[in-house]
DNA sequence: TGATATAATGATAATGATAACTATTTTCGG
DNA sequence: CCGAAAATAGTTATCATTATCATTATATCA
């Protein structure tokens, strides 16, 4: 039998603080944050608990290629953009495309669950900052 | 007036082996390849020329969720799957979807240059492997 | 071909993100 | 309110990657 999970302050905050905003936070941005109502919390306990809400379904992890990972607080699947420049990450208003999953289902040796797209270039804060 | 490149052994060596190859290894097992020619090469000399050689166009960086970076030899877009168990990367032989960059430069504040996507599931050794 | 300027190396130390450890504190069902 | 189990804070450890720097290799050019 699997633990039963106990809901305690700390990852309710977290949890909440990732919920409340709409950008792609790292872990060390949740920690500054959920620090200002729990000021003691463990560097520690924010790692423990974005893993664990990642591998519950409650938030998501977004792979990175360079730096740090980022946390999405909307678990639903969607497609993501991510600024070259200044490394935030945001959201994309694009329709899923699960005939893509099925595609490539098609095509490799294995089973194919799912899919994720990221999409690159400069975002329009660092667009306008560096616009040489 | 940029620096001009000096091609060592050690890089043509690293370069080398991620052309000769169809998968997509990490830093550490590039490493331990050219070490069999090269033994005495340093393991910082194979960070600092797979990050030269991916800024150069040479080839690709592929980001990961979670552990160490991926080399992909082949520098033309194209699309990948990463098996959740090994996680081993591998190529997907979809046709290129430019379209998707065009769309999503419709939906975003900045410049979407362009995009990746990394499919996800069991490679076909896992899948025989673990079956449960 | 040999001198020379400078890019690149090897070895090692430093960094930064994340995970592991452990004694103590919280949580929650009874 | 008790007590077992889960979670925490604080700390140390680990892992991938970068930086440093004295030495070596590369390419250009006389």
């Amino acid at each position: 039998m699997q633990p039963k999970t106990k809901y305690s302050r700390q990852r309710l905050a977290i949890l909440n603080e990732l919920k409340s905003r709409c950008d792609h936070p790292t872990a060390d941005v949740i920690y500054a944050e959920v620090r200002k109502t729990i000021p003691n919390i463990s560097l520690g306990t924010v790692y423990r608990n974005l893993g664990f809400l990642a591998q519950n379904g409650d938030i998501l992890k977004i792979p990175a290629t360079a730096g740090s990972e980022h946390f999405d607080g909307n678990p639903a699947p969607h497609y993501h953009f991510k600024c070259n420049i200044c490394g935030n990450v945001s959201d994309v208003a694009l329709d899923l495309m699960p005939n893509l999953t099925e595609m490539a289902g098609n095509l490799v040796d294995g089973v194919v669950t799912g899919h994720s797209i990221m999409f690159e270039g400069k975002c329009g804060l660092c667009a306008e900052t560096y616009k040489k």
